[in-house]
DNA sequence: TTCGTTGCAAACATTTTGCAGTTTC
DNA sequence: GAAACTGCAAAATGTTTGCAACGAA
C-alpha cells in the first residue's frame, strides 16, 4: 500500500474513508462520517491528515466550493458537477476530461501549465424533485 | 450607463473597477483599488456591493481561489488560468469555452446544469522567471 | 420624512496552529 | 525511547451582519 514508514490508526481512517465515498467530503463530512467507529477523533486531525494527503498527492482538492473545501480520493483527473442546491458534487466520468488541453493553455499564457479543472454547476435530479414538489 | 446619482458613488466606483481591471480581483483587492480615490470606503461596503451584483448576475464569481473569492466583470463564458505562485488571474479567452458542453452533462446526470467552469492552474511566466533567478 | 447606502465593530464559519499527552515502531 | 500523531483550545482568516449615521428625493 502506502510508502508511509508508520501506520496510524485514525490516519488510514481518514483516508480508507476517501477512498471509499463517492461524495466528495469536506472536512467536516469526514469528521462526521468517522465519529461512529472512532468517537474521540478530532476535527484538527482531520484537517491536518487531509492537508498531508493533499501535499503527498494521494487525494486531490476539487477546491472551495459555496465556501468549503471538499476532497476526491480519486486523484485521476475526472471532471465533477456541484449542486448549487444541496450542495451535493458528482462525478462524470463519461465526459472527457480537459487535461490534453494543458499544453494549448501553456502555450496562450506563457507559463507552465500543472492541472486542470473542469466543473458544471446547477440543480441535480433530487434537488429538482424536491423542489416540484414543495 | 447606470443612473450616477451621487447616493451610488461607491456602488458605482466598485463596479467600475471591476469592468475596468482583468486582475479579477477579491473583495480586498478592490477595497485597496479603489482606497485613491475614496479614502473612506469601507470593506464591508465592498463585499456588500460586490454580492449584490453577483446576485443581478451583472458580475461573476470565479469562486474561491487559494481560499480568497475572486470576481470577474466580465460575465461572458471564457476560460481562466490561476497561478498557484503569485494567485494572479489571467483570461484564457483564445481556448473555447465548454458550456455548449452542458446539455451533455445535463443527461448524464439527470439534472439542470447551469454554468460551467474550465480552469488551468500552475505557474505564471513572471514566477517562472522569478523562480529561476532565485 | 422616508428610503436606501455606508462605516464601524462585532459576529461568524472555516481552517490552522501551539502545546501537552499519546501512540507507534 | 525517539519520533510522529492526536485532542483540545486558542488563534487566524475571510466574510457577513447589526446598528446608528448619512445622503438624496
Amino acid at each position: 500500500m502506502e510508502t508511509t514508514t508508520k501506520q496510524f490508526r485514525k490516519r488510514n481512517a481518514i483516508l480508507e474513508c476517501l477512498r471509499m465515498t463517492d461524495t466528495h467530503p469536506s472536512a467536516d463530512m469526514v469528521h462526521e462520517m468517522l465519529k461512529a467507529g472512532h468517537p474521540d477523533i478530532s476535527l484538527a486531525t482531520v484537517y491536518r491528515n487531509l492537508s498531508l494527503f493533499k501535499a503527498q498527492g494521494i487525494i486531490q482538492s476539487l477546491g472551495m466550493i459555496h465556501g468549503i473545501e471538499r476532497f476526491d480520493g480519486n486523484t485521476e483527473p475526472h471532471v465533477h458537477f456541484v449542486c448549487n442546491c444541496c450542495t451535493a458534487v458528482q462525478d462524470l466520468h463519461q465526459m472527457d476530461a480537459p487535461q490534453r488541453l494543458c499544453g494549448e493553455a501553456a502555450q496562450h499564457i506563457g507559463g507552465q501549465v500543472d492541472a486542470c479543472q473542469l466543473m458544471f454547476f446547477g440543480t441535480c435530479r433530487a434537488c429538482l424533485a424536491k423542489n416540484q414538489s414543495a
